[in-house]
DNA sequence: ACACGTCGGTTGTTTTTACAACAGAATTGA
DNA sequence: TCAATTCTGTTGTAAAAACAACCGACGTGT
């Protein structure tokens, strides 16, 4: 079992390093191995729980009505999946998880997470964790929605920056991303970003060198 | 105090008629009235824990950078609200509550809720509905951001019709929107979509009338 | 120093969307 | 039943974004 990766995961953050073999077993969490390129989870079947992504990657992948397969988004060692999903209750899952290389993934319930805090102080806090991650994954989601409900490139990017300046607690601040990540962010195209936050300068909204900005 | 309100929310969908009372005391809630147009939780302040609204009706704003102010929900009484800020840990709320009536509102903190979950059965049942009710807005928030991260109308309206006939498990189906209402869910037009539908159907994509649609 | 790759900005063209105005169908209520 | 209102689709025009191609700045490694 490769505990380096488990105490990555923010799940098991409040747990020492010595008592995370503990913490794990306490969960009866189910162990899998995969080769490259096998189905982790499938679109439609139900969720096994939790799961932890011990060692390898991994591709979380939507199929729509027509068989146009999405990436949703991509997984490393010590990335937690299809907790919504289990926490949520769902009978089948709504996306397909497929190994990149070959990978281990743990799985348990959170309804034996649940039941077991009453009685582990140490899975009481792992407990909180969970809910702490779902609800700012909520949050994050929430703001990326307020952005894309945007109609205009130029209002995404006020809203962007808005946010960021308000985080900051200052109107100038340095962004994390760079124009192509900020762009896909926006769900918009690089070059018409580029062009636009050019506009927004010229009309004397903002100031920015590469990724430091300025609100006016 | 009305229970009425609060045997409506989810988070006491478990919970009997009879033993309610017990199970809001259990929280050790602290309850506050308002007037209308008082505000209720101030952007910036810490938030007060998990927000019930018993009795009135309110508005979540969000204010950005240059004082422009966003609606992000309007709250009936028996609605929860500023969860995700507590259970995440803010220790600054992003949005302020204003009560567009009369109000009545009662607080918990997600802590005091799993601390006493250890010794109370009823509690524990809370728990569970608290993190499923997280995860499923979770779900919720996640399908919209991947209709919004699509670039066309065409692709937004397949994208929300190819989820919605999963959902049913049928190529036909009603949707419970009207074109003004999906026109806001996509971000788009209302005329745009309505003219975009049409293409569709022309394209041999879709069959549609009024709020039946069938996935050619 | 120089070849190479990456990144950000610019420009022109094409496609898509928003916007506005209107018309017919459906719904509601008196 | 008839009038009024709401909902949906259509059309033309203006605005915005996507797309493609290109350029210069910067950094890296040889």
């Amino acid at each position: 079992m490769d505990y380096k990766a488990l105490s990555r995961c923010p799940l098991f953050a409040s747990i020492k390093v010595a008592e995370l073999p503990g913490v794990v077993k306490a969960l009866s969490p189910v162990a899998r191995e995969y080769e490259k390129n096998q189905t982790i989870l499938m679109q439609g079947d139900p969720p096994p729980g939790i799961g932890l992504l011990t060692a390898g990657a991994a591709l979380v992948v939507k199929e729509d009505y027509w068989g146009r397969r999405n990436i949703v988004t991509d997984l490393a060692a010590g990335n937690m999946f299809a907790e919504a999903f289990d926490c949520a209750g769902l009978t089948e899952s709504p996306v397909t998880v497929t190994s990149t290389a070959h990978s281990q993934a743990l799985f348990f319930r959170h309804e034996t997470l649940l039941e077991r805090a009453r009685t582990n102080a140490l899975l009481q806090n792992v407990c909180e964790a969970l809910l702490r991650i779902v609800a700012r994954k909520n949050l994050a989601l929430l703001h990326a929605n307020g952005l894309l409900s945007r109609r205009t490139i130029r209002e995404r990017a006020l809203a962007y920056l808005s946010q960021r300046a308000q985080d900051g607690g200052a109107n100038a601040f340095d962004i994390p991303l760079n124009r192509q990540e900020l762009a896909d962010f926006l769900a918009v195209d690089r070059s018409a970003l580029s062009a636009e936050l050019s506009r927004m300068k010229a009309d004397g909204l903002i100031n920015f060198r590469k990724n430091h900005f300025e609100l006016l």
